[in-house]
DNA sequence: CATAGATTCACCCAACGGGGGTATTGAAAA
DNA sequence: TTTTCAATACCCCCGTTGGGTGAATCTATG
């Protein structure tokens, strides 16, 4: 069985440097290699790839966009995304375009290869630094399983107020919404600042959102 | 730099398999090898560990517990999850228990030493197939954000100025670090606000924290 | 019953913050 | 070259907020 492998790369070294890999590699072949992402379903649709191994820097069509119409309109085709970059804006943008795996140029070979056979087989081989982001990205957008084990103890009220100052509202909305009076609220308020440690409304909210309080 | 390494596994075969594997590796010593995870603080303090082997399904206190406790009360110590278990819901509990690898036990001696490294450099070793699950859990659990593309385009000033509000300063303390006057934060505070259609500090930090900005 | 905590309300005061405006500089783009 | 825009800075106005203090209910809990 033979995999069929696109390229979409704008550095004509990187570019020939990988089919070369591809086409060097028994089980593997390279069905394309492009310069950019324009006319994504044309290449796709001509070379009918099974894996496609994406750059996400690219001019023109950007490999984030190709990556998410391909998932969408061949959603057979695995992407294996494969660049510079290791920030959390690409990472988070590449993994909810839906792409299979995400690699960084400084991988070897012998491992890029690898990692395409992975990606064939239904993994998602990452480097381990992406995949460490991948986590911590995961615990900070992951709300209901948290260990928190009480460490700020707000009453019922004091959470239902905090909810409402984050999502924006002033303490004399507060006030209308929970049918209470202004003092009220801000008396409330003043003790959530005191339970929490902090000193005004935007560190409360931070740490609502951080420590999942709400 | 020897690497120390305790490890957690109830099965006595794979426990001294593990400890063989350790100690027969340059550069790794096995500094402690339990049954259990009973008493894990004792544990812990008497062998001083730089990685945690963690096996999840153990008698008595099971990995993920474990694992938690570590983290909070030890979080320089870096755990590598190691299971047979490969079901969503116990990936998804360990990496919210703040593990750093989740590697299934078909993993080779040689690949468990290489992950071992790994973690050791921060980074998050990963099955293949792991990787996979965690990634589709990660676009089930993030679907907020898929459009990213640029929706408030900040500047370098206000992205900075955005996030040291984000950590809790006031107005006048961001002059200070920024070296700038107090009515110029202002200005690029009243700025960011237009930008991001808020009307308050809260409003703008929980923003900048949803769609991050930051 | 006494005590503690949650919830409610009120007042004072000083400072902070939000909204409006105006203006200069320097660098980049048209 | 002109224009645009980010970054800098200052002004006034006044509403909101944070801190302190005090106090009245009500409800658990020992």
């Amino acid at each position: 069985m033979i995999i069929r492998v696109a390229i979409f790369e704008d550095n004509k070294l990187m570019r020939n440097g990988y089919e070369a890999i591809c086409n060097g590699t028994l089980g593997l072949v390279c069905c394309g290699a492009f310069a950019d992402a324009n006319d994504i379903d044309y290449k796709i649709r001509k070379t009918e790839p099974e894996i496609v191994l994406m750059d996400i820097e690219m001019p023109g069509n950007d490999g984030i966009t190709a990556t998410r119409y391909i998932v969408k309109h061949h959603p057979d085709i695995k992407i294996l995304i494969q660049t510079v970059f290791d920030d959390d804006d690409k990472i988070f943008a590449a993994i909810c375009a839906g792409a299979s795996g995400y690699i960084l140029k400084s991988t070897t070979p012998a491992r890029l290869v690898e990692a395409i056979h992975e990606v064939y087989l239904g993994g998602s081989p990452m480097t381990p630094s992406i995949a460490s982001r991948v986590l911590k990205l995961f615990q900070q957008y992951a709300p209901a399983f948290h260990d928190h084990d009480e460490k700020y103890i707000l009453s019922l009220r004091e959470k239902e107020i905090l909810t409402l100052m984050v999502e924006g509202l002033n303490l004399h909305a507060i006030a209308e919404k929970c049918f209470i009076s202004y003092e009220t609220v801000r008396t409330h308020v003043k003790r959530i600042y005191k339970k929490l440690h902090v000193a005004s409304a935007s560190e409360a909210v931070v740490k609502a959102l951080r420590e999942r309080l709400v």
